[in-house]
DNA sequence: GACAAATCGTTCGGTACCTAACATTATTCG
DNA sequence: CGAATAATGTTAGGTACCGAACGATTTGTC
């Protein structure tokens, strides 16, 4: 992905962004944050460098003077346009996997990344 | 992993570093490059964080002035040792899986891999 | 032997993540 | 109501990656 988008110059995170904003309409912050799992921190500095390629508008909220509206620019609409389709990546990547196999994939690792969880959350307690 | 790091002030990378110099003792930058699978430009980068740390010492191969030897010092070895068992959280992660089904998530994982891998290498000649 | 090509490391500039600490604004509750 | 608490975003400082461009050294080749 990031080497598709790395023409563009634009970064994997920065796609999501984007997408999220170009089919969805504006959209809060902080959903996106949730949306995308990462940390506010992690998400403030991608906004800020969207905002600063003029890609992305951020207004506060009216209603919640905390929170902060993203919307899609005019320009940023542009560049969405011209941004090749990632969905191809994945088709490539699984073609011809079998659907069992895949889920037993899918299965085994969201088990493990739930045991990590798990133990760090009683580690942190501790 | 590097939450069970951090409260050493070491990445998993370094980790990796060290693991491999308390190990195998001294060892050419070029080949670590090659285990790790990572890029000169970053390895150099955490070759320096280490040196700069005392933990790791660099030197210019005599036999050959481009490569540099690689060796942990005995503050880097000390560190070392008190470090925590970093394969039991793999062992925690995988707890309970059955092997059969781990066999299909490295087979699929691998395949996947090597077709974006593939795919790549073919769009840099175009 | 000399010049071209390959190899190895570094530096520079990005992207994506994290935690900790802080400011602002809302909400809760005594 | 007013103070403590919660939610949201930002900043600062770190780690781990990448590619491109550069310097130094070695190897190949004519």
């Amino acid at each position: 992905m990031e080497s598709v988008l790395r023409p563009y110059d634009i970064g994997s995170t920065q796609w999501y962004v984007l997408y999220q904003l170009a089919n969805d309409g504006p959209t809060m912050q902080r959903d996106l944050g949730r949306m995308l799992q990462i940390e506010r921190a992690t998400l403030s500095g991608i906004v800020s460098t969207l905002v600063r390629k003029g890609l992305v508008e951020q207004t506060a909220d009216p209603a919640d003077q905390r929170q902060r509206i993203l919307r899609i620019t005019a320009s940023g609409l542009k560049l969405w346009d011209e941004l090749p389709d990632l969905a191809l990546i994945e088709a490539l990547a699984f073609e011809g996997v079998d659907a069992a196999e895949l889920a037993t994939v899918v299965k085994v690792l969201q088990a493990t990344t739930q045991r990590l969880n798990n133990h760090l959350s009683k580690e942190v307690e501790s």
